[in-house]
DNA sequence: AATATATTTCGTTATTTGGCCAAATATAGT
DNA sequence: ACTATATTTGGCCAAATAACGAAATATATT
């Protein structure tokens, strides 16, 4: 019951879940998250870090950059379950769709300049 | 979106969501749930109306007691889903199989004697 | 009508959560 | 080793939430 409640706790905000949404086919770099969502760095990591102690996400560490995805491999049942639930009840939903129209824009900026562009700020 | 994080909201509480895995199969009266679940009986209708409002129950009234039910009926497809993914992520928890023996004792009991206990505490 | 009963609403309190900034922790390049 | 950069952690505040008891509401029963 711990892991379910855990996951519909890490689920219950709406920044995660779009979070979660446009994770949907491509990892993406901490920073391009923190650029769709336009919050702090801080925030978002905290997030992010939600997400994944409920197994929803998983990251990979590359040089300076952490990269999220969608878990892969040898998931429980209820994980991709869950997800899949979520991928279609919101397949049609304004702000996902507009979160992707927006990530496809900042997926053209090479990452250096996304990062560079929050410290600033 | 907002359906869907209500939805996720009403979930991300250990109460609520037994109160919803003991509706499995039969409507139950509030005082039934609210012996379940040990809480004041205030508490308790309270959880079952965030869960109404999210859509995850029905609920009808029967002179002076209220019945509880999962949805039936023209339901969004993302309601019953989700219900279904929670019905077989918790069908072997260890909680909810203990909820489960002891709502059958509660059953045996008149609604009246259930109602009258709480009444003194 | 008056009383008893079941549930809901209201007001309060304690805890949790989401947000930010500042400081700490990697990691890469000089 | 030092500096710059990307992310995480800790500390704080405001807002949201879960719990309770008391009062209000609705529905029999007398």
């Amino acid at each position: 019951m711990n892991n379910i409640v855990n996951i519909t706790k890490a689920l219950a905000d709406d920044n995660r879940v779009r979070a979660l949404m446009i994770l949907a086919g491509h990892e993406l770099c901490l920073c391009q998250i923190i650029e769709l969502l336009n919050l702090a760095p801080s925030t978002v990591s905290r997030h992010m870090s939600i997400l994944r102690r409920a197994g929803l996400v998983e990251s990979r560490k590359e040089n300076r950059w952490v990269y999220y995805s969608l878990p892969k491999g040898n998931i429980p049942s209820y994980v991709t379950d869950v997800l899949e639930w979520l991928r279609t009840a919101l397949d049609k939903d304004v702000q996902i769709k507009k979160d992707r129209k927006r990530l496809k824009e900042i997926m053209k900026v090479d990452l250096e300049i996304i990062c560079r562009r929050q410290m600033k700020s």
